[in-house]
DNA sequence: ACCCTGTGACTGAGCGCATAGTCACTGTGC
DNA sequence: GCACAGTGACTATGCGCTCAGTCACAGGGT
C-alpha cells in the first residue's frame, strides 16, 4: 500500500495514522496518539514527517494512486463487452474500498482536513476515477447495450455505492470484499438496464 | 426543521452550529464560533445547552426525526403498488438529504464526536430507516414483482445513494431535490429488477 | 586494537497558544 | 426587586511543534 520508497519507520507511522485518524478523525487525534501508536516519542513523527497535515496528505495520497491502479488495471479497462466490463471496473472499485476501508475512511472523510493546495491535488486525482466510470458507462450507452437515464447522474450513483461502504463495512463479516464487488457489479449493469 | 419547543436564540444557534460543524467538522469548530455566527458572545452558548456536544445531539436529534417523519409518511408508505411505493420511499428519502444537505452532513458525519449514550440513541432512530426500506423491498420481492438478489445488500445500496450525496450536492445546481429524488427513485427500483 | 569525529534517528522537557467551560456581574422586562 | 438572558474576564487543560541533547554506529587515521 505505502509503496517501497518509505522506511519501516514512517511505514508504521502512517499505520498508526490511518488507525487513529479512521477512528477518531483527523482533528480529535493528537500526534501523541500517531507516536505512541507506532511506539515512538511525541517529537519521532517530525523526524520523518514536517507536520500533521502532512502525514495526512501522505495517507490521502498514497491511498487514492492504490485504489485508481485497480481501477485502471488494463485487464480491466480492454475487456471488449460493454456490460462485462462496467461489472469489473465497479467490482474492482468496491472490492478496493471494502479491503481497505480503514485507509479509504480517511480517504473519503478527512480530505476537508488537508491545506488549499494537497486538497486540490487530490481533488485531480479522484476526478480521474469519474473518467473511468463514465467511458464505461458511455461506451456501453453508445453500442445501443446500456438503456442508461443520465450518464452523469447515473456514474455519480456509482461511485457513491463504493464510497458510502466505507461508513459501514467491516472486514471479517459474512460479505468478502469480492462478493461485495460481485454483488454491486451487477446492481451497476442493474442501473443502465431499463426495467421490463 | 428544528420544531416549535425552542425559543428563537437556540434555533438561531442550532442553524450557526449546523453550518460550523458542516463546512469545518464538529472538533475543528471553536463553541466561539458557533456564538459568533448567532451574533453572541463567547459564553451564551452556555445559557442554553450544557455542552458543546449537546449542540451537536440536538442538530442529529433533530434532523434525523425530521428525515424519518418523511419516509414515515402514509401518503407514502401506504402505496399498495410494490415498486410505485419503493420509488415513492427513496425518492422522498433522497429529496429530503438533498434539501436538507447541510444538516444531513453533520447528521452523516459526525455522529463519532457524540457520546456513548447520545451515540446509541441516534443509532435506534436509523434503525428505523432500514426498517422502512427493507418491508417495502421485501413486500415486492414477496409479490414476485421484485427479483431481488439479496434483501439486505440491495437495502444498504438504496440508504447509501441517499446518504452519500450530502457528500456532494449543493442546492442551486442543474438537480432539484426532487428531480434526484425521482431519478434515484428509478435507479432503486432497477435494482429489484432482473436484466434483460 | 584504539580513539576521534561526524551523522542521523530518537527523546524529554517544555514553549506558546487556543480551547471548552466557569463565574461574578449587568441590563432589562415584569 | 426579582428572574433571567447575556457578558467579559478568567482558568485549566491540552494541543502542535521545537530544541538541545543522547545514543548507536560508521569510517578513517594511527
Amino acid at each position: 500500500m505505502w509503496g517501497d520508497d518509505l522506511g519501516e519507520v514512517p511505514r508504521t507511522l502512517l499505520d498508526s495514522a490511518v488507525r487513529c485518524f479512521a477512528e477518531r478523525g483527523f482533528h480529535a487525534t493528537t500526534t501523541r496518539d500517531v507516536s505512541a501508536g507506532a511506539g515512538l516519542s511525541p517529537a519521532a513523527l517530525y523526524v520523518h514527517f514536517p507536520s500533521k497535515e502532512a502525514v495526512l496528505y501522505e495517507i490521502t495520497r498514497r491511498g487514492h494512486e492504490s485504489a485508481l491502479a485497480v481501477v485502471r488495471d488494463p485487464a480491466v479497462t480492454d475487456i471488449p463487452e460493454a456490460a462485462t466490463r462496467l461489472r469489473a471496473i465497479v467490482a474492482a472499485f468496491v472490492a478496493w474500498h471494502a479491503r481497505h476501508h480503514v485507509v479509504a475512511r480517511v480517504c473519503q472523510y478527512e480530505l476537508a482536513s488537508l491545506t488549499a493546495e494537497h486538497h486540490e491535488d487530490i481533488r485531480r486525482l479522484r476526478r480521474r476515477f469519474n473518467t473511468v466510470f463514465r467511458d464505461a458507462v458511455v461506451t456501453g450507452t453508445a453500442q445501443g447495450v446500456f438503456a442508461t437515464g443520465d450518464v452523469d447522474r447515473v456514474v455519480r450513483a456509482m461511485l457513491s455505492l463504493g464510497i458510502d461502504l466505507v461508513r459501514w463495512y467491516r472486514l471479517g463479516g459474512a460479505d468478502s470484499p469480492e462478493d461485495l464487488g460481485a454483488f454491486y457489479g451487477e446492481l451497476a449493469v442493474r442501473m443502465v438496464t431499463a426495467g421490463a
